[in-house]
DNA sequence: TTGATTTCCATAAATTCCCATGGCATCCAT
DNA sequence: ATGGATGCCATGGGAATTTATGGAAATCAA
């Protein structure tokens, strides 16, 4: 398993739909990426189906290659094979960090995330999120504060992962 | 089960937000960090989610990477999993001790818990948790305090702990 | 051509690296 | 026991590097 995207990070957008990956992200970018010290700039994969709502998501050509194997694993000609391909080949494009650290996101797909002057990224673990920063105050922010309303004053998210078994 | 973190230390944070581990816990990071006598110093992850009011936590690499893996054993896609990626990884922020056994807090975690010029580092057992002194004093103590008027007079915290059914 | 995109360069701020110091504790030989 | 040497620890300052970001030049496309 490769590295893990953590933490966010909230970057200006120019006029050209520029915007710099944090540089934490472009060493898990770097290391999942099997041509990389040779070819400097990492590539990615950004995945902008119509079920992701507000966001985009961002994968390491690694865990995007694993991900195609497994779409691969299921039989040929089968609705769940083309369901997937559609859902995920057909909805998904490469670039690769530029030599200041950047990529440029196509107007489509800023347009999808009502991207403007200023985004978010959000780390998941083996991918991460894009947002509008404004989205996700809004959206994200609000219905997180609005979780933390539910739950306990003093409540702890690793209650949220199940425990081991006993060995 | 690595070394524990034990006792309470404050440090002074410099103009850049520098700060000393206490030497202490610098043994239990280094206990708890698999490529550490090779990589002389020792990875730790801090934890800052906005359920964590005043303060931050800080695991080990070892204990981080279990609290990852049971994040992965959740269901992918499933809401649980988001809702513990997000609070987790996406609240979290990894680095190293630096060869002079300090930190740098970035300024956006320095803010979150006001952190000024003096810092407090509080054991927990298997995390430890950053305050800036003067909320420590203020808030803690004081909680504290009122814990124990709830009490006897003669408590014992040992009593909280639920003796081990015999084998 | 004209607009859009990509490449390259510039810069300020933030961050990291490296070295220096004073204090406290430990060890060792006299 | 005593004085000196040694080593680790917390802390400070400066140099060197990296980041994020803006803009200009070069390239491409319609």
């Amino acid at each position: 398993m490769g590295l893990s995207f953590r933490g966010e990070f909230s970057q200006k957008v120019d006029s050209k739909g520029r915007m710099s990956i944090p540089a934490d992200f472009r060493r898990v970018l770097e290391a999942g990426d099997p041509n990389c010290p040779e070819t400097p700039h990492p590539r990615l994969v950004v995945l902008y189906g119509p079920h992701l709502k507000n966001c985009l998501h961002v994968y390491t050509i690694d865990d995007m290659a694993e991900i195609e194997a497994g779409i691969r694993r299921l039989p040929r000609g089968s609705d769940a094979r083309k369901r997937a391909s559609r859902m995920i080949l057909g909805k998904s494009w490469e670039t690769d960090v530029d030599r200041d650290g950047r990529i440029v996101l196509p107007k489509d797909l800023r347009l999808q995330i009502g991207l403007e002057a200023e985004v978010c990224m959000v780390a998941m673990g083996d991918y991460f999120e894009i947002w509008s920063a404004e989205t996700y105050s809004a959206v994200e922010e609000a219905e997180m504060s609005a979780y933390l309303e539910t739950v306990d004053d003093n409540f702890d998210p690793l209650t949220l992962i199940p425990t081991v078994p006993a060995e």
